[in-house]
DNA sequence: GCCCCTCGTGGAATCGATTCCAATCTTTCT
DNA sequence: AGAAAGATTGGAATCGATTCCACGAGGGGC
């Protein structure tokens, strides 16, 4: 493959004119400039980004680090980060941690042995001393969605609490008292914060939540099932089960008609995250739905922000209530209460 | 960033033996090798990945240009790329062409110039000058699901001939007699394949596929809506709608919704493409399902095997009928046809 | 006791770019 | 005309690794 020296070489230049030539320096003249864009073309010359990167110490390259791929609520948020990024000029490295800790540093570690410019997380656990460390060291950083307490990094992340009070008034308004959820793990903020929205949301209705009625998860399907299983089992099943993603919400699903109960008449079900075969499943599932797309992009600008110097800040985006049918219709015996507090618009 | 040579400063050596100590070569004596190893530990030192890859010409990393992220059959061949690759020591960079032969070469152009060991291509179109370039100037390349004919790069695709005869079969002995199929892009070999596959295997039970029964989608959901309005506007509307991808079954979903019309009752619905959603949707959909890990898998060890100067062979391997509930149960009053062919197993 | 071979080691070249600095050639102003 | 200023240009250093080559020390054989 060529180098800048074959295009100099056949330029009739120096190494360095090529260069300013291909990084549009001012001080070149127009015959020179002329001869090496002949020079380029002909030898189809591409420079080596590795070695630009070296000389330069720049990879103009970010690391997105995600929980699970195979979640459609990270693959649309990865899909918006590259977009942005590639608008900003940087390219995007994605690993995939699977949710798990041990995978995470995995791709942590080769993300910054690459010397990506600067790195996108949605950290499966509390954090890694490898995490820690790469915080403190000054790389460039910006968690998404979850977070790591403690940890001086901007988080862009959606703010379901309102979206839960509205989807508990819904369900309230449905007739149903005894709710239950599945939860995230506890070492992610998602994991601890949605269910503490739901159990405060519950509080205002009067209703509790019973250790009962909160399953362990871990954010895959599997997880849904066994914890569903659970709850069915229990001598008192819970009327509603809120899945805290959306795939647990598929394995409860699973779990329901696997026991031949239908969604909503014997139970209902809602779920955080809202995906677009949501729509379609039977019956349509009632979600939170995340502005998924928009905190792609403003986490990957506030990214680039602290890269480029620039103060990249924390944002907090409202999530929303999407209603569809599997929490039931309104039962027209039982009147409607007072609405408590309005639907976010 | 500690480099090598403030390792070799506080071991008390010289740079040359540090890299002998990190790549493990076997002249280095005990004592050296544990000074450095300690000075390693001590400084926290990380080799750049970077400096590494422009002197070996090396960078372990392989290139992955998919059509689509959104798809979840492709992130599920991601997966499985990026998992076999991590378990031979490779790194798995992603570009998602949505589609788009522009975005598609965006990333071949970038993974070029990032100086990637191998590329795996799911092809949007029929190729561009660049990539024939690529393949021509000895770039290792494997393509996956889709090829570019006349190119010679191994291929890793499945085979869904026998999967669709084995459709039609259960599909004619339902009753059905007018089927029409949602195609993909004419310039994708999976694009035209499958229709092929259909036609001929339409013509063994003495079936035509007219032209108006067969509609151009491009993979993506809204051409599957497009495209089954048309189906549902004609005079004479398909009894069955078969789709050459998932998310264009769903956009298939969604217009026979959209005139209250049922699955199967009305209309029956097939998809080629597994995906897990199907099983929950409403009805699940019978689909054609890809060994898809198996797949990703098989395409990497033939790169890496070009890579490392090993030949790659091409593979394809069948993929399988999922019967659901979407086309519907065999009417009791029609006696079942004579098997004409034996289901996969 | 001397020679040769092996082992361990460091110096220096190298990969392909960027960029500082100095040198040359113009141009302009007095 | 001479000097100063400005415009172009190339040589060389540099980024952080790897690896060839040469050198010195030590051990074994005769």
């Amino acid at each position: 493959m060529a180098s800048i020296k074959d295009v100099a070489a056949e330029a009739g230049v120096s190494a360095a004119t090529v260069s300013r030539v291909l990084n549009d320096h001012p001080s070149v003249s127009a015959h020179a400039r002329t001869r090496v864009q002949a020079a380029v073309a002909a030898l189809g010359y591409r420079p080596n980004a590795v070695a630009r990167s070296l000389r330069t110490d720049q990879t103009h390259t970010l690391g997105l680090v995600i929980s699970d791929v195979l979640n459609p609520y990270f693959t649309e948020l990865a899909r918006s980060v590259e977009e942005e990024a590639r608008a900003l000029g940087y390219s995007v490295i994605i690993g995939n941690a699977d949710e798990r800790p041990d995978l995470q540093d995995h791709h942590v570690r080769n993300l910054l042995d690459r010397r990506i410019d600067g790195l996108l997380v949605s950290p499966t656990d509390g954090g890694s001393p490898l995490m820690l460390e790469a915080a403190h060291a000054g790389t460039p950083m910006v968690f998404v969605d979850r977070w790591i307490p403690g940890v001086d990094v901007p988080v862009v992340r959606a703010d379901g609490r309102a979206a839960v009070r509205d989807l508990v008034e819904h369900l309230h308004g449905l007739g149903h008292r005894r709710l239950a959820i599945i939860a995230g793990p506890a070492a992610t903020t998602t994991g601890l914060e949605r269910v503490e929205a739901f159990r405060e949301a519950l509080r205002a209705y009067g209703l509790g939540l019973p250790d009962a009625y909160v399953g362990r998860g871990d954010f895959q399907a599997e997880s849904g099932r066994r914890v569903t299983e659970g709850f069915l089992d229990l001598p008192e099943p819970p009327q509603v089960v809120f899945a805290a993603d959306n795939l647990m919400a598929l394995g409860a699903l699973d779990a329901i008609r696997a026991r031949g109960m239908r969604v909503p008449g014997d139970i209902a079900l809602a779920a955080f995250d809202d995906v677009r075969w949501f729509v379609h499943t039977d019956p349509p599932v009632t979600a939170i739905a995340q502005p998924t797309g928009e905190l792609g992009r403003a986490a990957v600008r506030a990214l680039t922000a602290r890269i480029e110097g620039r103060p990249g800040a924390s944002l907090t985006l409202p999530a929303r209530l999407v209603v569809r049918r599997s929490c039931g219709a309104p039962p027209s015996a039982v009147p409607p209460p007072p609405p408590v507090r309005r639907r976010m618009p």
